[in-house]
DNA sequence: TTGAAAGCGCTAACAC
DNA sequence: GTGTTAGCGCTTTCAA
């Protein structure tokens, strides 16, 4: 549409001249001065009607578009946030994602990033963002934690999202990880289940999801007096299917017996999953499966995957919210949110062994 | 970090100033210009070791950080590149978006955003990101296409992908669709398969990747002397995994028999999967299954999926690369990529009916 | 090698 | 309701 000023629409010109026009050709073309321009973008004071019209116009006339860089330096805001997690192709971050993009629509745009897990990445994404391009972020956090990430941010607005809060320096929001990781293994065990593994813990992180999880997990099976068997407990590098597929059949290739499984996440889950198949091991009626965090995936697998559910959409929105107000008023107090989550059963934890 | 001058580094105080340390304040501190300054950051003018480490000291010091948006308004780029997809939880676009995060490390800051396939939501993106905010878009179109797609820019640098070449108006980065189609099918053909059917056909769109599928199926059926059945030829709405499941129950129940079926994506061919286990039909006994993109997912689902494979990484750093020399030359000739894809055969059209 | 001055395009503050 | 002025923080001339 970029055409001659009162030409009747064209085809877009290639290479077409490279000063963009500014707020000042509008105003010059309407008549009036920039802060008219401005104050009918921004809805910000009131215009007359034919002012409005003559400036809406021009601004159609030289096909016009507000310069964001501009504005966000004097308005010392950018109107974007940072969303950083470990790892976009994990289905859950994925869908995450998706959820954070449509509650952000109309309120902020949304930079995605992720650290892969690594902490080098971790501090790089976190001090890359720090350069004012966002106003604030949410962070997943694997590696840093309490006053060393609060050293990182330099006072950036953030708020945390999937993990205990360090100190309660930060807002936060997350599912009750304990609970939620209690109330999985309560289930298997009230399906007759004894030898239940964990699969996902990772003692790395003393602080973090997984330590939580693995809390609940123990937490249920003290409650049933079942003893710990830390031989059933298995770390994984990762939370890809991979890790859990390779964990899976570490179990069982070992000495212990099982006869369910606890995944802290559903990828983990569908990997372990798939080796139970190739060993010819019945899903659930040799090992009932449970995963946590309830992607879409797991209702199309076979078997569909019973799973914790915690609802992304508030996750998402919980964020958000925090967000904003955290940035319109650093000093407000910490708060923190817990998310509801509720327990998915499918086939995978079916009291009968093959039913849909 | 932020200090009284002078003092050593201390705990971020909560509460900071508003009022960010500019450059000037470090040049003031380290005892030279702004320019000098600048220099040492961009590296971009030589500075005499003494001075750059004065100037790195106050930098230290102040825990300056340069103002992005100051930076871009007055370079007149901002580093920034947008990803727009149609969902990021359709597997194949979460694992892209993965890939493009990596590509553009160093490179880029990349914007992710989707259109949910609706073309409201396909024209906003556009417009919003016209307002300066990056230097040109990677764009995965559903809807706008040629001459439409062309204006909505408003000469903004674009690369196409996913899609056919609308009249060679823009650099365009995709897999040989009707080729790799083909490529399917015919394995199909060769285990002896011959009603074959085709799920996600989209008959609104003539021009885009399920227009190119459908013809690659149709070729392979027309080269191997079978006869096409309209029946065979399964409309979606979407590209989820729900999406390949209705199709397939409703090819089920329909009068139509089939051997195959070839989905235009994994995601259908996860669902589609799923119903013929609900069904108590056999892939690939029964029913042989083939899907496209190579998704993670399909290596570990029960039965393993075929599927053919595009280079991810190669689509992404090709994309950037174009998109890079389009940004810093508007009128270079536009370019049209192919990227490599191969056959990737696992259990789901595996010859015998139960190997691994 | 470094400094001074100007200005990127916008909006906040204050006139009128 | 609208205009004028100034300046956000940086980099790019042009001089020294």
């Amino acid at each position: 549409m970029t055409s001659a000023p009162g030409a009747f629409p064209s085809m877009t010109t290639t290479g077409s001249a490279h000063r963009s026009v500014a707020m000042r050709d509008v105003a010059a073309l309407a008549g009036v001065s920039p802060k008219t321009v401005s104050n009918v973008i921004t809805g910000s004071a009131h215009v007359s009607p034919a002012t409005r019209e003559r400036v809406t116009d021009a601004i159609r006339t030289l096909d016009y578009r507000p310069n964001s860089s501009a504005r966000n330096l004097r308005r010392g805001r950018t109107g974007m946030v940072g969303l950083i997690v470990p790892e976009l192709d994990i289905p859950y971050f994925a869908e995450l994602a998706r959820c954070f993009l449509e509650a952000a629509e109309g309120r902020f745009t949304l930079l995605i990033e992720q650290t892969l897990g690594e902490r080098a990445r971790e501090e790089a994404v976190l001090d890359a963002l720090g350069e004012q391009v966002v106003d604030g972020i949410v962070l997943s956090p694997l590696n840093l934690e309490g006053a060393e990430l609060n050293g990182r941010l330099r006072g950036m607005p953030v708020v945390l999202i999937g993990e205990r809060p360090s100190e309660g320096l930060n807002d936060h929001v997350a599912v009750d990880n304990v609970r939620a990781a209690r109330d999985a293994v309560e289930h298997l065990i009230a399906l007759g289940r004894r030898r239940i593994a964990a699969i996902g813990v990772q003692r790395e992180s003393r602080i973090g999801t997984p330590a939580l999880r693995l809390a609940g997990y123990r937490d249920a099976l003290r409650a049933a007096g079942i003893a710990g068997d830390p031989a059933l407990e298995c770390e994984t590098p990762g939370y890809h299917r991979q890790d859990g597929a390779s964990a899976m059949a570490a179990l069982l290739e070992g000495p212990a017996t099982v006869d369910a499984v606890f995944c802290f996440n559903d990828a983990l889950a569908l990997g372990a999953q798939r080796v139970l198949y190739e060993r010819g091991l019945r899903v659930p009626g040799d090992v009932a499966v449970i995963g946590f965090d309830d992607v879409d995936e797991g209702r199309f697998s076979v078997p569909s995957l019973s799973s914790v559910s915690p609802d992304k959409s508030a996750i998402a929105e919980q964020c958000l919210t925090l967000l904003q107000r955290r940035i319109e008023d650093r000093s407000a107090p910490v708060r923190e949110v817990v998310i509801d989550h509720r327990l998915r059963v499918r086939e995978s934890t079916a009291p009968a062994p093959h039913g849909s």
